[in-house]
RNA sequence: GCCCCCGUGGCGGAAUGGUAGACGCGAUCGACUCAAAAUCGAUUGCCGAGAGGCGUGUCCGUUCGAGUCGGACCGGGGGCACCA
């Protein structure tokens, strides 16, 4: 017996005999329930953070709970292992991105494995190794097959000092983030994946994912961006055609001011064809920027092509086709009508191009004269618009549609907001997209028996640009279907690809093909999938579109591949800054009195906001060493503790002191005692009670409310004297700890003689008849306000209730002999006297 | 600009419309100790000596009763962003 639980000594010694035992991995032909518990993998960006910590904990700790109630988990973890950081450390370093990456995940799976997760290491899997992305590329080719795989031109952001194509994110101020100089617009061929197919369906879906937050359904709901409207054709006044627009407000047709296309729109293309001024006008919309501020600042642009079409329902009525630079491309049409008096872009444009503006929507019928001074986009009635007058916004649209659809000149419809994913990316370090260009066949699959398409390893860093283009030979490769000398892709998949499907391969691995249906069925959809909220929409709309995919093309029969999600908050610290406004770290500092100071200079540090752990403002705190300190235990349920998992949680000394703390609690119980076979119900009802309620916390993912309970229990433990009641509540305050602290939970089992593993151990069951007391606390209240408790027994009559209540010494006295208006009784709760 | 969420002690946070502040952190006092650490006990929303009064961002409403429901406002956070 020892009088401290030594993490040190204990920690290893139960982490190796789960792996001996092999407790954790998961049978796929089990007879069990199945129940599949998964996180978000990581990036192997070098050492694991907290917010890992938190987040794989998290997992944890209901995969032990499910296990130990009966069901046959599945719990993998592995490695999203391709990606820039790796190009831009063999950049910088000098090493090779695979070298680079591989050592990362060593480092980091050892880390993983001192917190005691319950994950089954044997389906391991990182993908950057050509037995994932191998079959990557068979699915790929089966999207393609399947014609949801196509090449367009289209237009990125290309950095021409590091001749790479940059993602949004990575330009700043209309700068590459890396070489700063002018990024330019580009259109290159590339290849994408026609996720606007399934907008309808990826958008009904969410309608059953009833175990996701609101939240991220309805950003992915506002992603997808559906909107009801009508489609119409104008025609030319010249006769040369038409211009086909969308508007979402068909009711305000007879506001039209204008027609205004896109610089992109082919009528805007052939008139600068031959016209300088034109051409001149759609350059200069190209150059500007693409980042969120400087699109807010953009001015209105437009150019008169003086072109005019004439309106659908007045032959005589004609107005001027614009191009302007507010009209995308690839929404709608590209081209629209412009309602200055209703819409706040068509208002600024009509402004400065004094283009008429009109009034067609209004309160009542009787404000059709008032002139409109801004864009009223609110919904009102018809005005100025000859048949549809009086008509409520609403109506009148639906009115259009119907008379477009009659009279055959547009059609009701729907559009997306929602692009087609563009998965090109101009990159070595993901998965080479298998497909061979031939200057006779175009674009030809690589056939599946030369699968994988390995990336080659031989590859230099030292000039810019895509490595794979250079490369001297692995290019150059015959048409497997005309045998002529062809060229490889060079491209790679966008690495949200690999990340689409991995949890499929989790459940299933055989090595010639990417999955087999079967087993995986078996397990999908995970049961819980928990991970940060910054995947709210790219991520999980890929996986969902993937799943989806892969169900239309027969593939497996899985709608959507994560029934619950759970998105944690981040981990956050103060951070700190020495009078010079230099970052520093926690380590750094040390707290004096209410003051902080640095520990070398005794300077005085500054404290300042709690922020997300971050490298560039120090505030990070390195697991290894904290778990060296305290032990896995107190780190994991310290991660548990305090803040609800949806939100952030501040690191703290204190907390994580307070968790060792606890550790130590339960070990101390946990010692052999005297023990007597007397009973104590109290404890008994108390040990019920917790058992319910830890139950119910962990279902609903609260594990700070677990937490709360399990002190609760402690104490009241604690303060029991020796009992057969007693020592049968340790046993079981044992079993509710282990999911949390499982190391601690084994020793302390073993040490009072619990028999094998308490990770093996039945979850336990609590009595329905000892959660209710026999002696309830009524309250009495005076007008709603608490004058008094009283204790009765449980289920006394509303008669009984109420005659102690108004005998109570503190209300008669507020009484003062007069009859209260009333009295209302809740049973074994309060009474309400009002006077 | 549009959409969404959140405001409770010194701090993190509990609370099926029914005793606000569980539990933890911190703090104060005490026990043990030569001393410290560790541990244990007590107190800890605010005002007040006390009786009592006041308290969940502000105001209004619904209700016997509101942290919880409805409305307006103030403050903080997040998502989208020229989407016709």
């Amino acid at each position: 017996m020892t009088d401290r639980f030594d993490p040190a000594a204990s920690d290893s010694r139960w982490q190796e005999r789960w792996e001996r035992d092999g407790c954790f991995r998961a049978d796929s032909a089990s007879a069990k329930p199945k129940s599949y518990v998964l996180e978000m993998f990581p990036y192997p960006s070098g050492r694991i953070h907290m917010g890992h910590v938190r987040n794989y904990t998290m997992g944890d700790v209901l995969a032990r709970y499910r296990r130990m109630q009966g069901f046959e988990v599945l719990h993998p973890m592995g490695w999203d292992a391709f990606g820039m950081p790796a190009e831009n450390a063999a950049m910088e370093k000098k090493v090779h991105p695979g070298a680079w990456t591989r050592e990362n995940i060593a480092t980091m799976r050892a880390q993983l494995k001192r917190l005691g997760f319950a994950l089954d290491w044997s389906r391991e899997l990182a993908t950057c190794e050509p037995d994932y992305y191998g079959h990557e590329q068979a699915l790929f080719l089966d999207l393609f097959e399947a014609g949801l795989v196509y090449r367009k031109e289209s237009e990125v952001n290309w950095d021409p000092v590091d001749m790479t194509v940059l993602a949004n994110e990575q330009v700043i101020d209309g700068r590459g983030w890396r070489s700063g100089a002018a990024v330019e617009r580009r259109k290159l061929n590339q290849w994408f994946l026609r996720i606007t197919d399934f907008a309808e369906e990826l958008l009904d879906g969410l309608g059953t994912l009833d175990q996701w937050p609101d939240k991220v359904r309805l950003m992915q709901e506002n992603w997808i961006g559906r909107s009801r409207g009508l489609q119409f054709r104008f025609a030319r006044a010249d006769g040369a055609g038409e211009i086909e627009v969308f508007t979402t407000r068909p009711d305000t047709i007879f506001g039209a001011s204008f027609v205004a296309i896109s610089p992109g729109h082919p009528i805007a293309e052939a008139l600068a064809a031959d016209r300088p001024d034109a051409a001149e006008f759609i350059a200069r919309c190209r150059q500007g920027g693409t980042t969120a501020a400087e699109i807010e600042t953009a001015e209105k642009l437009g150019f008169d092509t003086g072109l005019e079409v004439t309106h659908p329902l007045d032959p005589s009525w004609r107005l001027p086709v614009w191009i302007a630079n507010f009209v995308l491309m690839d929404y709608g049409t590209g081209a629209l009508f412009g309602v200055p008096g209703h819409d706040a872009r068509d208002f600024e444009f009509a402004t400065k191009y004094k283009l008429s503006i009109r009034r067609v929507v209004a309160a009542s019928i009787a404000d059709a004269g008032l002139a409109v001074t801004e864009a009223e986009t609110g919904a009102g009635v018809a005005v100025n618009s000859k048949f549809l007058d009086g008509m409520a916004t609403p109506a009148a649209a639906a009115e259009i549609i119907r008379r477009a659809e009659a009279a055959g000149w547009g059609r009701g419809v729907t559009q997306y907001r929602l692009r087609d994913w563009g998965v090109s990316r101009q990159r070595y370090w993901g998965t080479p997209i298998p497909i061979i260009h031939c200057q006779a066949c175009g674009a030809v699959p690589v056939p599946r028996a030369h699968l994988p398409v390995v990336l080659p390893e031989d590859v230099s860093f030292d000039v810019p640009g895509n490595p794979l283009d250079r490369h001297p030979a692995w290019s150059k490769v015959d048409c497997p279907s005309c045998g002529s000398p062809a060229r490889r892709e060079t491209d790679t998949l966008d690495t949200f690809v690999d990340s689409s499907w991995y949890f499929i391969r989790f459940s299933s691995q055989p090595g010639d093909r990417p999955f087999d249906q079967a087993e995986a069925e078996a397990w999908l959809p995970v049961g819980q999938y928990i991970g940060g909220v910054e995947h709210a929409i790219l991520h999980l709309l890929y996986a969902r579109f993937w799943t989806r995919a892969l169900q239309r093309i027969g593939r497996l029969s899985v709608q959507e591949p994560f029934k619950g999600l759970f998105t944690q908050g981040m981990v956050t610290h103060e951070t700190y800054r020495a009078g010079d406004g230099s970052w520093l770290s926690p380590g750094e500092v040390r707290r004096d009195g209410d003051d902080w100071v640095h520990i070398e200079s005794g300077h005085p540090v500054t404290a300042g906001r709690v922020e997300k752990m971050s490298k560039s403002k120090k505030n990070v705190v390195d697991p290894d060493t904290i778990v060296d300190r305290y032990g896995a235990d107190a780190v994991r349920w310290f991660m548990l503790s305090d803040s609800p998992p949806e939100r952030d949680l501040e690191w703290s000394i204190g907390g994580i002191e307070g968790a060792a703390r606890f550790v130590q609690r339960v070990w101390r119980l946990a010692q052999p005692g005297a023990s007597t076979a007397h009973e104590d119900s109290d404890l008994r009802r108390r040990l019920h009670k917790t058992v319910a309620a830890v139950g119910q916390a962990l279902d609903g993912l609260q594990f700070n409310k677990a937490v709360a309970s399990l002190y609760e229990l402690t104490s009241a433990i604690e303060k029991a004297k020796p009992s057969a009641d007693r020592a049968a509540a340790v046993q079981t305050l044992l079993k509710l700890v282990a999911p949390m602290a499982p190391h601690l939970a084994e020793e302390a089992w073993a040490q009072c003689g619990g028999s094998g593993l308490i990770a093996d151990q039945p979850w336990p069951e609590h009595d329905e008849a000892l959660l209710v007391d026999d002696q309830v606390t009524i309250a009495v209240q005076v007008n709603g306000k608490l004058r008094d408790t009283l204790t009765a027994p449980r289920g006394l009559t509303r008669e009984m209730l109420q005659a102690q209540a108004l005998g109570a010494e503190k209300v008669a006295r507020l009484l003062a002999g007069a009859e209260p208006k009333k009295v209302i009784v809740v049973p074994d709760r309060l009474v309400n006297i009002v006077l």
